[in-house]
Order: structure tokens, then sequence, then C-alpha cells
RNA sequence: GCCGAUGUAGCUCAGCCGGUAGAGCAACUGAUUCGUAAUCAGUAGGUCGGCGGUUCAAUCCCGCCCAUCGGCCCCA
């Protein structure tokens, strides 16, 4: 007689089911056999596949493709096919890893000839025979040894060095199977290829075993899949827009910057429009810094190399920098700022009562970074941060950071970005003693906690002279760029033998915090473009307003509100060309002009002006006076 | 730096099997004087990324270099 177990199903339901049964059939049973997009399931919170049998009573809840969890599944179950399709149909390829991932998933694989885009046509239409024989995913557990010996038989060498590097307590591994295809793997899967309808192999690319440079670089062949092939055509169709809002793109066709072979590498031009931009971003910084009790300070761009040494960054950022001998003495190019924010602290005896100091310096830096990393305006060479060092007493360490903080999230709320926190910390190739990395490192945690800030912790991803808060925005394509961060420093202090007269009439050390705002303006400006996909809030709009004459009769009253509106501060441009009005609105609205104001008859006999919205909205006939209080009105908020 | 792809006019892109190149838009000239997303016609514009090689002949085939794109590592 089989055992009967209770079974406790979504909705409060219960269910007593015989022994043995899967969690797919006590699904099935209990919401009337619709599993169609239900990938998995969850067993008292773990979760399984659908053929898992259960053989005590447990909580089952179904995890639906709907889910990021089940999507994962299926994405997943798609990895492992393509694994299949790729082996099937090229020899001699072993294979690494192939987790989903954000958009899609991936597989790794060593394959001497590597793949080419005609390759993945060959490998996809392998993949869709393989879903189309609706195989099982089949789950089978083996002792540890057995799998070594599997995958050793089969020439899997990456297989068996991930089961050799399992924790020894491990002694039984899991092998999913699919229209006769083994491979490791915790699972769990979707039920069936079948299941794995709608996806698309997107690019190959080079990628280190283990995300380690050192060694061998494997074939990472990119994929996206969902459950319908119209969710699959809506994303490659988001894939689409998101290029056109590429601020590589739009630099170019809004005239704001380039980035010229002739030059070199990584180093922008900046256009006019571009330069009006950058400087309203960079006068607006300056202004809430003054606001918020920091100091504008300059440095020098080249500093003697003596100076690199005793900071560290000779011995632990050298590959990153530039030299330059001038009179047969060395100089570091500056790769970062505060050296210089150093000796301005040191130029005097500080007391208690002068802490905290707040250094800001919009600061240009000169980074050798691989060719390979270079990205339109995301990864330079050259580039400005808006930098400042802030030099305090211990106890004012919390304070300081959470004003930082605030200050963070009171400029991306001015530029409406959401943005991600990440806690980073004691790296390898590093500089500092145990104690002071454990103090600063709780300090930064401590003001993220007290702020209530959600944060996540990147262990080993610290500065070499210190722990960093990182602030995350994203691109278009949903690349991940840091912008703002917060770094603890008790070493440059120490190795420059900063001090202040205590209350006590003792000398003490200083902290230093490192931190950014936007980061580096250049990359800020790059998630700006993409962020307004190019139509900049009025405030910062390189162009506010374009006066568009009608005829030729029309270009001397035009004229004249140009300048009325130069005059009263307003970024104005007048397109006198000899072109019909639809033209040259149509332009306008291409470099998104935030106004476009026609000139025609009316408004030369009546003395106003017609502003168009970029939006497409007309605002009738105005006065150019009440259009000027208009534009200030719409721009003030922020300066 | 590593893996792969790409590089033709200012931009977007054609160009077959090797026989020194075309289109649209932009630019310029002229006509047109026009009311909310492209007026018409004409003209000009290219060492086919660079350097070598193979060939009677190279945008095309081969090698090296440079740059860009997508990733990896790294990073503001």
């Amino acid at each position: 007689m089989v055992q009967k177990i209770k079974i406790a199903l979504p909705g409060g339901k219960e269910a007593l089911c015989p022994a043995g049964l899967t969690v797919g059939e006590a699904l099935a049973g209990g919401q009337g056999g619709n599993l169609a997009s239900t990938m998995a399931a969850k067993v008292n919170g773990l979760p399984v596949d659908l053929s898992h049998s259960l053989a005590e009573a447990a909580a089952i809840e179904p995890i639906d493709v709907a889910s990021s969890e089940g999507l994962s599944i299926l994405r997943h179950s798609m990895s492992h096919v393509m694994a299949q399709a790729v082996q099937e149909t090229f020899a001699g390829v072993q294979v690494a890893i192939g987790p989903a991932i954000e958009d899609g998933f991936y597989y790794d694989f060593e394959y001497a000839e590597g793949f080419t885009p005609q390759d993945l046509e060959r490998i996809e239409a392998r993949m869709r025979e393989i879903a189309a024989a609706d195989c099982p995913f089949e789950r089978r557990e083996v002792s540890r040894e057995e799998a070594v010996e599997l995958f050793r038989s089969k020439g899997e060498h990456y297989k068996v060095e991930l089961l050799n590097d399992l924790p020894a307590d491990v002694k039984t591994v899991s092998l999913y199977s699919q229209h006769g295809y083994i491979d490791l793997c915790r699972g769990p899967h979707v039920p069936s290829t079948g299941m794995i309808k709608a996806f698309k192999l997107l690019h190959v690319a080079g990628a280190y075993w283990r995300g380690d440079e050192r060694n061998k670089m494997l074939q990472r062949i990119y994929g996206t899949g969902f459950a319908t092939q119209e969710a699959l055509e809506e994303h490659l169709r988001l894939l689409e827009e998101a290029k056109k809002r590429d601020h590589r793109r739009l630099g170019r066709e809004l005239d704001l910057f380039q980035l010229n072979d002739e030059i070199g590498p990584g180093l922008v031009i900046f256009h006019p429009k571009g330069t009006l931009l950058r400087t309203i971003i960079e006068d607006w910084e300056k202004k809430e810094h003054l606001k918020r009790g920091y100091d504008l300070v300059i440095g020098p761009q080249i500093l003697k190399v003596d100076l690199w040494k005793r900071s560290g960054h000779f011995d632990h950022y050298r590959e990153n920098m530039y030299f330059t001998d001038v009179d047969e003495q060395t100089y570091g190019i500056k790769p970062m700022n505060c050296l210089s924010h150093m000796l301005i602290y040191k130029a005097k005896i500080r007391s208690y009562r002068d802490l905290p100091l707040r250094y800001f310096e919009l600061g240009t830096v000169h980074r050798h970074e691989k060719a390979g990393v270079l990205h339109g305006l995301m990864r330079v060479r050259q580039f400005t941060q808006d930098d400042a060092h802030i030099l305090c007493t211990p106890a004012q360490l919390n304070g300081e950071i959470r004003a930082i903080a605030d200050f963070v999230g009171y400029a991306m709320g001015i530029f409406g970005f959401e943005y991600e926190v990440e806690l980073s910390t004691r790296p390898e190739n590093s500089i500092g003693s145990d104690q002071d990395w454990e103090l600063a490192t709780a300090a930064l945690e401590g003001a993220l906690r007290d702020g209530g800030m959600t944060y996540e912790v990147n262990e080993g991803e610290g500065a070499f002279y210190g722990p960093k808060i990182d602030f995350k925005l994203k691109d278009a394509l949903k690349r991940k760029w840091q912008c703002a961060t917060i770094q603890c420093d008790f070493t440059l202090p120490e190795r420059f033998d900063l001090s202040y007269i205590g209350e006590d009439g003792e000398k003490h050390r200083p902290v230093m915090l490192h931190r950014v705002i936007l980061g580096a303006i250049e990359r800020f400006m790059g998630v700006l473009i993409e962020h307004y996909a190019g139509a900049f809030p009025l405030w910062l709009s390189p162009v506010q307003a374009a006066v568009l004459t009608v005829t030729d009769n029309h270009i001397p009253y035009g004229k004249e509100v140009r300048m009325r509106l130069v005059e009263a501060g307003i970024r104005a441009e007048g397109d006198f060309r000899n072109e019909k009005l639809g033209y040259k609105i149509r332009e306008a609205q291409l470099q998104k002009t935030p106004f476009m104001l026609v000139i025609g008859d009316r408004e030369v006999a009546s003395g106003q002006v017609s502003p168009r919205q970029r939006d497409g909205k007309n605002l009738g006939s105005i006065g150019v006076e009440a259009f000027i209080a208009l534009v200030r009105g719409q721009s003030s908020q922020f300066k």
C-alpha cells in the first residue's frame, strides 16, 4: 500500500498524494493541469525539477516563466541545449560553464578555431532540431568520483577541474541529460527541450577561464531567450532602440564631441555644444560644493616621481601612469588628484578646529587604460573628475560619509538617475595595515547602515589604498558604470605624515576620504546623453531655443528676437536659411532643441513669437518677454 | 593587454569570380519666398584605414600595423 503524504499547494490548498508522486504531477492535480508556463518548482523553498519525486510531506509552489527565476531556468536550459548543439556540430570542443545572465545566457567553450557568425547560424539550427525533438531533461545524482571519471573519459577537463574544486564535504553531484547529452549541473531545468522555443544567439566573444587573465581564453557564445517569440522580438527591438540612444552616435548627431584616431584613442575633443553642456554641469557642481562647505582648489598636471613613490602610486599604479622627463627629472602625469590636496593640507599646522577640510577640484587626470577597454566617453585615457578629498578626525568620519552619500542622492535626483550601491573591500595588491583596513571598511559600512541604504558587497574590489562605496548607473545597453565613489583612506595621511593639533594639545593623524559625485565628467556626460536620449532638460540643453524664419522677409525681426534672447541669457540660435519651415522644424527637432520659435508675418506684425515645444505642442503667440520668463522659470530650478 | 568581427565620400551603406568605385542624405551653386518633421535642379566630393607582399593588374587574395565594435580582464 502506497503511503500518502500531505502536500501544501499555492493558495493555501492542501492535497493528500501518494508518496513518490512528482512535483509536476502534484501541481497539475492541484491547478487544473496547465503547466505550460511552469519551468520548475520550489519544494519547501528549494528549487527542483518538476520531475522531482516527493517522498514526504512538503510545501510546493510552481516557478512560472513569468518570474525572473523561471526565465533564468529556461535560459539556463537553453544554454545546455546550445552546448549540445555546439559539441555535435564541431569536433574538438570542450565545455566550461554556461549560466543564465540578466538578459539571456552564455556558454564558454574551448575551441581552437573559434566560432564565426556563420557558425552561430548552424548552432542555432541544430538547437531548433533538439528543441523540436521535445526530449526530457533528466536529473541523475552520482558520486563525485563517478562524475570525475565520466568527464575525464569524455576529455572534459574543465568539468573535471570544477568537480575537483568543489568543497570536500560535497559527496554527490547532479548530472543533467537531454537528448543523449550529459552535463554537470546543479539544476533545476525545464521538463523538456520542447519548452525552448524563442531564442537567438547574439555574438561570440573571448572570455578567460574563471575570469582570470592568467588563464586560457575561451570562446563565449552569448544568446538570449524568452518564453514566447513575441517577447524575444520585443527584446531585440528594444536592443535596436537602445542603439539609437548610444552616446557615441548621439555625440556625433548632436555635434557634442568627437573621438579621433589622429589625436589618439581614448582622447575626447569637445565641440562647442558639448563644451557648453559640460560647462553647465561644472558650474552647477562648483556652486553645489561651495554650498556644502568645500573649498575649490587646483593642482598641477605633473608632479615629481618621488611624490608618487611616497604615495604608493609608483609601486601600485605605475602601469596605469604616464611619465615625462623635464630637465633630467622624471615627473608623473597625475592619474589622481590627491597629492596636491595633501600638500595643501600640509602647508600649515592644522587644528582640530579646522577640520573637516574639504578640497574640491575639477581635476583632469590621465590613465593608461588598456586599449581594449576604451569605450566612447565612458572609458577614456584623459578625463576630469569632480574630485574632493576630505580630511577629518576619525570621529567625524561617519557624518562626512553620510553627507557625501546624501550629496550623491541629491545629485542623482537632479538628473533623474536610479543607481545601485556597492561596498568594495580590500584587494590583493594593497597598502596599509590590517587594522586600518578594518576601521575604514567599518566606517563605510556603518555610514551605509546608518543611512539605511541597501548595498551589495564586492569582496576584494577596493582601491589599493582603501575600501570604497561605489554608486553605479546603467547605460542604454544596461551596462553598469561607476560614477560616484567614496573611498576611505588611513594610509596616505600616514605616508605624508599629516597631523592636526587636538583639543589635548597633542598631534593626531587625520583620516582622508577620496570621493567623486558624478565621477568622471566625460563618463557622466555619456550616461546622461543616453539617459535623456539627447533630449536634455532645458537647463542643460546647449541650445535652448531655435529661431526659425518662414521667409527671407522675416530675417530682420528673427535676428532681433534672437539677440533679445541671447542678451537675456538664453542659449538661442537662428536658422535663417532659405529653406521651408517644415525643413527647419524637422532639423531642430532632430537636434532635440527644447523650443522652436517660428517667425512669420503674424509675429513680425504683432512683435511676438510662436514657440513650438520639442514634444510637438504649440504655445500660440506670446510676447518675447513672456517667452524669456517662461524659459527662465523652467530652467531656474537648478541654477 | 586578450578573443572575435569590422574599416569604401562628412553620415548611412551598395560594389558579383581581382580589370583603379556608386546611391541616398549632408555640403556647394542656382531657382523657389514657402506657417509647424525633408521644394526642385545642378555641381563638387574618395591614395577604398596604413604599410608591405602575390599578380600583367589589388577596394577585392596574403602578412604586419592602426583604429573601431562586441565581450573578457581592469576601471571614474
